[in-house]
DNA sequence: ATAAATCCTATAACATTGGTAGGATAATTT
DNA sequence: AAATTATCCTACCAATGTTATAGGATTTAT
């Protein structure tokens, strides 16, 4: 199991714009700046954010990014689910496998597996990210 | 994130191995008809179960494979870690990363995120998963 | 001895990851 | 209107990881 790079760029160009006190939203340029990641691989990363919805933008020169949502309303899932539309496990994910052994145990532990884990990442906001809120725990 | 085969073929033969009455073991070929996985692929899957130390048989013809402990004694991550040492997040494990941003609120959020999922991947026993013991949760 | 079974090493097709490159398009400033 | 800024879009690519297969060496039971 990996988080790859797209995930974590994504992370911390939300929390960038999350972090923003500039009415007008902040550059994409200026995300690469800060976080030190190239401006054209943060292309792919902010369009697929913006695909899904988390941040907006308008036109042109001079157009900033903003959260389409409070801080406190987005979730490590909804960043996660950006980049990858779910978590895989093979087994679960497609019907020509276990094609044998369908009264699986560990078919059945994955499942729930997989569902705790979608839990665990939704349960911090990006604010709560920000702010360090570690009384949650 | 992806569950891979190796894991999940190592879950099925641990739990095939458990499943078990008999006291001489289950020999490798078994396992492979049982799991229907290639003899040759379940080869590195044992070795790799071995080499961590949950499974043990003796040389030679006849040789079945035994859990050298109690099945509620080993977890998932046991037998994850017998084919991964960790869970990859690159901006934890690697000190390269991260130079600029290490008052880095997303690598905050990924090192208590790690320690969840070690932690997910070791509440269930290889038994709990056998008899299906939802009454932990 | 022979057969059964694992142990060990090499190879390879394919997919994913982590980018780079080049230009098209849209809006803003001069 | 022209130049500039900045995103948008498509293609490409090297390195690595995944998912195996192949062939033989080794060990021990019979």
């Amino acid at each position: 199991m990996k988080i790859n790079t797209k995930i974590r760029y994504g992370m911390r160009a939300m929390i960038d714009i999350a972090s923003s006190q500039n009415p007008e939203g902040v550059l994409q340029k200026d995300i690469a700046i800060h976080q030190d990641i190239s401006l054209k691989y943060l292309d792919s990363i902010i369009a697929a954010l913006k695909l899904k919805g988390l941040i907006a933008n308008s036109k042109g020169k001079g157009s900033g990014y903003k959260l389409t949502r409070n801080p406190d309303e987005i979730t490590v899932w909804d960043i996660y689910t950006a980049f990858e539309p779910t978590i895989i496990v093979d087994c679960i994910e497609n019907k020509k496998f276990c094609s044998r052994s369908c009264d699986c145990k560990s078919r059945d532990y994955w499942i729930e597996f997989k569902q705790e884990l979608i839990e665990l990442l939704s349960k911090k906001s990006l604010s709560q990210i920000i702010f360090n809120n570690n009384h949650t725990n």
